[in-house]
DNA sequence: TTTAAAATTTTACGCGCGTAAGAAAAATAG
DNA sequence: CTATTTTTCTTACGCGCGTAAAATTTTAAA
């Protein structure tokens, strides 16, 4: 590497013999340039340590490669595995990936929504925090900028959407406990944050009666993002008076129920399948979390890897404005049900 | 709101009545001009939502108001709620913090540490990976910009650095394991990504020296991130070959701990300090998820609160070049010790 | 070799804002 | 009310790069 420093494209360019114009144009796309053209632009580059000016950059460009991510609780490992996938699949298009955490909070969220305009992204992945999202505000950011919502949807907005199939994962689960043991109750958060949640509860009221069962919901009170402390309190409450002695639990999501087996540990109450067990207890998620749990918690996992992959790629199809760009749809994929020691 | 569309600060003077020069002014600090043309600014915001273009801004100035923000791995809680504190605390200082993940990737972190490049940041927080860090890259940044590492140092660099005291945490922790019963046999991995982990390994041979004691360490096979499975795995193997059936063990850190609880509560090994306990465990780190282990694990905090924000201040102590921001040092906080159930 | 097509160079302007300097206006002190 | 200080306005230039248009060179095709 040279010693004499290039600050900026004039200068890089009179040290790689190659034109301003055309270095512009290999920087935004290093295949438009002829082959030989590259080659010694690259060489230059070895000996030179230039970058381009990327506030210069972006000022005046059609679109900037920055693709923004908003996630709503990055504190849950569940997201940050998500958003680990999506910043991997961005970056590999070429493109800048801009991570926003609303940490759980509606006006957080807002801010990040406002502060993503400060860098004119050429496009958006957002996961809402859901009942709590200003909707008015989400819908102008869709408008505004090319936009994939995905994990939880805003229906009334009717815009292109990623997810998990809630009802059919709820489904294989109810089934799933029903075929093997006594019916589960249901345990959610009286107000959850999520409307996945409510979509939860439908299709396990649905696939109970179908099944010719009685449902029976347990609500809890809470309203914060800390699932585990709110699944650990309030399990610890229902089991003391006696509320969920035997039978079988299913759980909204994994989080609430990894607190709550942490409460029946304390309580003494056995958890799983085998003789000698109180109760069964299965949660929904796939948390990461959830293969060390004592037992390991039963749970029907998100197709992690096709929901980040489509999300992306029906982002990219946006922007590139390809086939099937525009569409509105919701796109939705099926729960695999995993077998572990807890149900 | 009215309808019409401001484009840019020309455009903001016209309709505010405000010199374009005096509105510049106000965007870089609103406190630098008088009162009443403050409040003729923001009563023009109110009526047209303007926002000045960031890539223009932040071309010509002196510093951008971006904090770089690094960390190791944001899909461990442990860090994704010290990245919480610390943007927040950015924030509130009127700064637009940056994440990036290293996602427990070397090369990963070199391209966060050049991409972070690309931003101009005006200070950077790095928390390293440690053992896997390239020291010359992170040695360059260190010099381009005032930077404070936290978490985990990297002592050849002799830089200014705020984290947890290692030492004395693992001191206290051996001091009331050794004081309520068996002493402690120390579970760790060969080679530990992270230096903190030696330091750790030492106090714990140290305290166990000063208590006339023979240290013992199990030094377990594993490279990766996937703490909670090693500790699960190896932990199993442990078990099984009866390398652990009773005493107490002591983990380097809560996520190994996590997974072996798991292992053992399979292995029908019951943790905790009652009778009938087959053995104690305890772990370092006082992880979000610490709490909901079965038996609750008993482990050793961080100060977060105040490595965070010491963290933060010193930085902005370097940015705004106000005493003691150019020291070199050290600065340790001590962790406390966390009594649950497991030891 | 001639001709057409493709890529590069030259030239020139614009983006939105920072910022410097001197003039003008407003606030404050005496 | 005058003198002084503080703030704002006017004017003007520059930052680093995108990009358009026309001229030139290189490459591919005939």
């Amino acid at each position: 590497m040279s010693d004499t420093t290039i600050k900026n494209m004039e200068e890089f360019a009179v040290v790689s013999g190659i034109s301003r114009p055309t270095l512009s144009k290999y920087f935004n796309d290093p295949e438009s340039v002829r082959q030989s053209t590259k080659a010694k632009i690259e060489a230059a580059l070895e000996l030179y340590a230039y970058r381009p000016n990327m506030y210069a950059m972006n000022q005046n460009r059609r679109s900037t490669r920055n693709i923004g991510i908003i996630v709503p609780f990055l504190a849950d490992p569940f997201f940050a595995e998500i958003a680990r996938n999506i910043e991997n699949l961005v970056i590999n298009e070429g493109y800048r990936p801009i991570l926003l955490s609303s940490h759980g909070d509606p006006r957080q969220e807002v801010e990040n929504l406002i502060s993503l305009r400060d860098i004119k992204p050429a496009g958006v992945l957002l996961a809402p925090l859901g009942r709590a999202s200003n909707i008015a505000e989400v819908g102008e950011l869709c408008s505004e900028f090319p936009t994939v919502l995905f994990d939880c949807n805003i229906e009334s907005l009717n815009h292109a959407f990623v997810g998990h199939n809630n009802t059919q994962a709820t489904d294989i689960m109810v089934d799933y406990l029903v075929r093997t043991g006594e019916p589960p109750i249901y345990f959610e958060m009286k107000k959850p944050p999520n409307p996945n949640a409510n979509k939860r509860r439908l299709s396990y009221v649905n696939s109970m009666e179908r099944h010719g069962l009685e449902p029976s919901i347990f609500s809890v009170d809470g309203e914060s993002w800390n699932f585990e402390e709110i699944g650990y309190s309030r399990g610890k409450e229902l089991i003391s008076r006696k509320g969920i002695t035997n039978g079988t639990v299913l759980f909204t999501n994994d989080r609430l129920a990894i607190g709550f087996l942490a409460a029946a540990y304390e309580m003494g109450l056995r958890v799983g399948r085998g003789n000698g067990c109180a109760l069964r207890v299965a949660g929904h998620d796939n948390h990461p979390y959830s293969r060390f749990t004592c037992p390991a918690l039963t749970t029907v996992s998100h197709d992690y890897d096709a929901i980040s992959r489509t999300s992306v790629t029906r982002l990219f199809d946006l922007l590139e404005n390809r086939e099937g760009g525009h569409s509105t749809d919701e796109q939705l994929f099926p729960g695999k049900l995993i077998m572990r020691d807890s149900a």
